[in-house]
DNA sequence: ATAAGGGTTCCAGCCGCTGGAAGCTCAAGT
DNA sequence: ACTTGAGCTTCCAGCGGCTGGAACCCTTAT
């Protein structure tokens, strides 16, 4: 099949798709008239990487599941190790996320919020604290 | 002042400040020998940007903030809307993100992760749904 | 005199695409 | 048979936000 069609079944853009050949991360047979030309296994390791980089993987992670994806012999275990260390980086990104939260959110509740020049928002950000 | 040292009050790199002024965000007198020179005013600014960008305004936003930051005159009100929405954006990136977690977090879960080539994590990502 | 430790410029690269130009091929309609 | 339009090919450039490195200048201490 064309390279439209993967792109459909596998919910990438074309241009990706070319753009992981290029960085040598999928290849794909080419037709006698030069189009890429993609099997259903293809499209399942396209799909692959396509859940793994919405999950949060890098290219590079994506590298690594995908060679562990086709070696039918990789041991559960070094995949759990890649889960995991995503997960412990998951979770760092959440609780700096939470705390830029909570201090933003604390500014904007004790902005009034009218036409006054007086700003906590903009007083917290330049680092002048005031009594609150 | 000279840059390094306006660097190490603002807590930003010399190079990132030098990058701030390519891209037109601050500007910075010149001594006699050409050697950037900046005043106790520049550095609140460049530590603005600095508290700014680590909680995670973009740069375009930064400068919204710096221009809103120097008018005097400014109402708090257009300083709230843009962290409102900042603050929103933080909250559906931090929803997404626990899913993300959620989702690895189950397929982690459900690996017994040893030596056997069995794995619920590649599965999973792979689509092909088993009976767990 | 010289060496270290600033500063300056500019150019290139990181990641992960994405847009656009120029040209080829294919399928369908007239 | 010819045209049109969609889809394919390649390559080059740019996004954001820096960051590293080269090559050079300036200042200060020994």
């Amino acid at each position: 099949m064309n390279i439209g069609t993967a792109a459909r079944q596998s919910g990438l853009p074309p241009k990706t798709i070319r753009y992981y050949e290029d960085i040598g991360l999928l290849t794909a047979d080419r037709a006698a008239n030069g189009y890429r030309d993609y099997s259903n296994e293809d499209v399942h390791r396209l799909r692959f990487v396509q859940r793994s980089r919405s999950l949060g993987f890098s290219v590079e992670e994506c590298r690594q599941l995908l060679s562990l994806y086709t070696d039918r012999d990789r041991a559960s275990a070094d995949v759990k190790a890649i889960a995991t260390e995503k997960l412990a980086q998951i979770d760092r990104k959440i609780a700096e996320l939470t705390g830029l939260r909570e201090m933003l959110g604390h500014l904007v509740e004790h902005c009034h919020g009218d036409a006054r020049p007086d700003c906590p928002i903009i007083d917290g950000l330049s680092g002048r604290s005031r009594d609150h």
